[in-house]
DNA sequence: GATGATACTTTGAGGATTCAAAGTGCCGTC
DNA sequence: GACGGCACTTTGAATCCTCAAAGTATCATC
């Protein structure tokens, strides 16, 4: 079985896969995201090669396998289901639940994993908002508009945040932008890197286009829709 | 913070002493319970007696110091809460949950422990009967008597099963005496090493005195009772 | 095309945990 | 009181993961 740190490096170098769309992910990159030194990330990418989980190139960087891939969608998907479970369930908030889930995300077990998905009636997305693989690793991994992106004076929905701080989702809860909150951005200014937006209290407030960035929004579900019907 | 190879040794270290009551636990039963080889373990337990978690006593054996009993009564206490959350609320069988445990006991923050505490109401036992310790580290170390003790022919109530084998565990519940089952003693015979008895089918069944012994039983309670009013 | 900056790799080492195998102390028996 | 057996300890080595520091490749710039 794998250790927690090898899990926890195929599962960093999905989400940087992810990010950052390269062909190859730097090396750096990975030290910093894991917090350990380049030398260490150097070490253990190529124990990783070794094992058939990513491919390396030397002074490049890596690329996850199919098999490592698939690994890290296992992860994940431990990852997301613990966060929605301990929110819903347990009443945590959703502002700390990532920094427990990174420790459960190692010891769920597929049968303790299947229940809560069930309890949950299988959900799609946690807490904050990231799809959850399903149990043949699937995932949704389609690249929502954010703030700054999407059309200006028109309704939108916030789907999902892409930042896991504690203070930077207790923020985003200040200002209203939880997934599902109505949103509609009222101008953009490169030059003062500001986005100013209503929340769904009418209310405007500005933030920085990197902040803008984190917060993905999609189009307002018809109210005509049948809700959660789309087998 | 203790690795969770430490808290499993201290863990264990409790538990063998409870069991044996002896001034200290020889290595033997140690590397035997822990599943590791007796060199391993006298290394291990000097480094606890280094980090003063027990007191070693070369060629003897070990005890836990003051420190060591309040951590293993903290793993004992995630270990039990865990697996009566697995059970009452993802429903996984009471012969599973002990090796899920085993692994949770060790990533389960104080944070989520107090939830899951709440969510239960606090409960006194787990699945199998064994006390929880309740969060300042106290816990009922009151020996019941078992198969083997309690008086013929007067009814009595199953509290508890001392062992953790998912066969054993399902053998019990066969047999009908999971904790909170009526049983009667119809007779015990030394020579044969067998202890019959009705359970709550009114059904006579056999078991050796063995297995009598890992059968816990307590006083029914008196029907006029007000139930769990004791501050 | 030499110079440096920067990113990356290599090397040497240490901590934690484990084992196999060899060594040692203790205890009862004769 | 010597002998064996058994429980326990010591030793040497391995695995996994990590770091600090030294070495090296690459790429932009002059
Ligand atoms: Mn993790
Ligand atoms: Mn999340
Ligand atoms: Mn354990
Ligand atoms: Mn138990």
């Amino acid at each position: 079985m794998p250790s927690s740190t090898v899990e926890n490096y195929v599962k960093q170098m999905y989400l940087l896969e992810q990010e950052l769309q390269p062909d190859l992910v730097p090396m750096g990159r990975m030290a910093a995201s894991l917090g350990i030194t380049p030398g260490t990330a150097t070490t253990m990418v190529k124990a990783l090669a070794e094992s058939g989980l990513a491919d390396y190139e030397p002074r490049s960087g890596v690329r996850l396998t199919e098999g490592g891939r698939r690994l890290a969608l296992h992860v994940l998907r431990r990852h997301r289901l613990v966060e929605a479970f301990l929110v819903k369930t347990l009443g945590l908030d959703w502002s700390e639940v990532h920094e427990e889930a990174e420790q459960l995300e190692h010891v769920i077990s597929d049968k303790v994993l299947e229940r809560i998905d069930v309890y949950l009636n299988r959900p799609r997305r946690d807490p904050h908002g990231d799809p959850i693989p399903d149990g043949r690793g699937r995932i949704d991994e389609a690249r929502e508009p954010t703030l700054n992106d999407c059309s200006l004076s028109s309704p939108w929905v916030v789907v999902r945040i892409h930042d896991q701080e504690p203070e930077f989702l207790q923020f985003v809860e200040r200002i209203g932008l939880t997934p599902g909150g109505r949103v509609e951005v009222c101008s953009r200014d490169r030059i003062a890197d500001a986005v100013t937006f209503r929340n769904h209290h009418a209310k405007e407030i500005s933030v920085s286009t990197a902040v803008a960035a984190k917060i993905a929004v999609a189009a307002p579900p018809n109210d005509v829709d049948t809700q959660g019907g789309t087998k």
